[in-house]
RNA sequence: GGUCGGGUAGCCAAGUGGUUAGGCACCGGUUUGCAAAACCGAUUACACGGGUUCGAUUCCCGUCCCGACCUCCA
């Protein structure tokens, strides 16, 4: 089967074929540094990943673009007051550079503990400000824009097609309104500059023709995907909530500006459901990579957790099912370490894993595939290079797992020696007496065809 | 309030107008001194009420519930 993906823009299934010979440019939204990503933030790239992964199994030439978010409003004009980087600088300390840089850098070693591929750019904000102004010098010239007190806005009923990608419909926007439209003429006009506010210094920002200040969020996407990846590309990706407004106005900046619709497709990533821990970013308690290893989660496991669920589904989240996940990972890694070296692919079940993924990422169904593989009757050393071929996608990283060696103190190592010398004699009380010791010292012991197994007790 | 998307067994989660998704847990069996692990097998479904149809979990309508966005959340 040839590749099928999804386009929001189209709200179908249709066949993938890039814009340019075999080369696929790719823009994936990327963070915003005033905190650390957590776990749902991260199952949108996991979702990116596999996208890209299936993409190069197909013989494609990917060119992944993810851009940085580190410019955010300081002075906020939010009912509430404080804003997100402002409370960032106060709660850690550093100023909006630091903090803008240690979060990025966190983020990157997340995306590399969840064995994400790095993507072939990074792009920062706050490094693209003058191609942001061209952006929005060449609205200006071209009519899409009006000037408030706090900054530059594009009007968006100047263009007919706003909206069509969130299938927005303008007037129940309108009627319904929750936000103030301040001195906005629409309520889905968005700031492509905002003024610093008069008489306040702020951390970040720039000169421009309108005044000094800093940029729309929106108008860094635009301008940064244009450099890197041109007018017209193939993908666009971010997460779902970005549907109706943040790639709303990218696709309406770009279609004033240039013309074009910015990308071939458009695909999203659904959000994560949490049951108990909430994402409450605001009070900083939600559930980060960190976290979850605390509590004897490995980042493989998390990525394992998140192949089992559709990109295009929401996902509910417990400890629970995190659980299953680790068992049945655990499993799939022991199971493949007992087949030993790789043999020969089975190329049934591998055609048959493929055109699960070439169907819309349907990573689920594949992963079915992947178990009735290991539950066959092949030949370990076939299953092994098979299921190997497999993780070229999973990303599980397969062929370098080990057993963990664990540590034994020499009293265990007594105790594990004197109940083997027992369960030789087979005196059996002696020996469970022996086990007993051992687990109260905090270590299980499985009896096996090559001795005993040794492993902490969780 | 407006717009959009969902409700599948104990949990997570695919899919389909009629034929076993899969994983985890649970139960039974094999094996093992016992236990654990492993392997084999079985059970538990399509929110509710109507409609279309030979047949609906799947299509249509209504109801209830959940979520997303409208707040610079992925």
């Amino acid at each position: 089967m040839n590749l099928q993906l999804f386009d929001t823009y189209e709200r179908k299934v249709r066949p993938f074929e890039p814009l340019v010979d075999n080369k696929v440019g790719i823009y994936a939204c990327g963070p915003t540094v005033y905190n650390f990503a957590h776990i749902g933030n991260l199952r949108t790239y996991l979702f990116e990943d596999l996208l890209i992964r299936v993409l190069v199994a197909n013989g494609y030439e990917v060119n992944h673009i993810i851009n940085i978010t580190d410019v955010g409003h300081l002075t906020s004009d939010a009912d509430t007051g404080e804003d997100k980087m402002e409370l960032g600088t106060k709660r850690t300390g550093m100023t909006a550079w630091e903090l803008a840089e240690f979060y990025t850098e966190a983020f990157q070693a997340d995306l590399a503990k969840l064995n994400i591929l790095a993507p072939s750019v990074w792009c920062k904000a706050t490094d693209h400000i003058s191609e942001q102004i061209e952006f929005v010098v060449d609205l200006e010239q071209k009519g899409y824009t009006y000037a408030t007190s706090d900054g530059l806005y594009f009007d968006s009923r100047k263009l007919k097609s706003y909206g069509h990608l969130a299938r927005l419909d303008v007037e129940g926007l309108q009627a319904g309104a929750r936000v103030k439209l301040g001195e906005r003429r629409f309520v889905t006009d968005f700031a492509l500059w905002k003024f610093s506010p008069p008489g306040e210094q702020r951390q970040m920002e720039w000169d421009s023709p309108w005044g000094r200040g800093f940029p729309g969020w929106h108008i860094e996407c635009s301008a940064m995907s244009a450099k890197y990846l041109g007018d017209y590309f193939d993908i666009h990706c971010g997460g779902e909530d970005h549907i109706p407004i943040h790639h709303t106005n990218e696709i309406a900046q770009t279609e004033a500006s240039k013309g074009t619709r910015l990308a071939n497709f458009w695909m999203h990533g659904y959000f994560l459901q949490m049951d108990k821990a909430k994402m409450s970013k605001s009070t900083g308690d939600f559930l980060t990579l960190d976290v979850i290893g605390e509590r004897g989660f490995s980042p493989l496991v998390y990525r394992y957790f998140c192949l089992t669920a559709h990109y295009r589904s929401q996902m509910s989240f417990s400890l629970e099912s995190l659980e299953a996940a680790k068992t049945a990972l655990t499993r799939l890694y022991e199971t493949a370490f007992s087949w030993g070296e790789p043999g020969t692919v089975d190329e049934g079940t591998l055609t048959r894993y493929f055109d699960c993924l070439n169907d819309d990422l349907n990573m689920p169904r594949a992963l079915a595939v992947v178990w009735e593989l290991v539950r066959s009757n092949l030949p370990g050393d076939v299953k092994k290079a098979t299921l190997l071929r497999c993780d070229e996608i999973l990303g599980l990283d397969i062929a370098n797992w080990e057993m963990d060696q664990v540590d034994v103190p020499d009293e265990v190592e007594e105790l594990v020696k004197a109940r083997e010398a027992a369960r030789a004699s087979k005196d059996w009380a002696q020996s469970d007496e022996l086990r007993d010791a051992v687990n109260k010292l905090g270590y299980a012991i499985e009896d096996t065809p090559g001795g005993a197994k040794i492993s902490t007790l969780d």
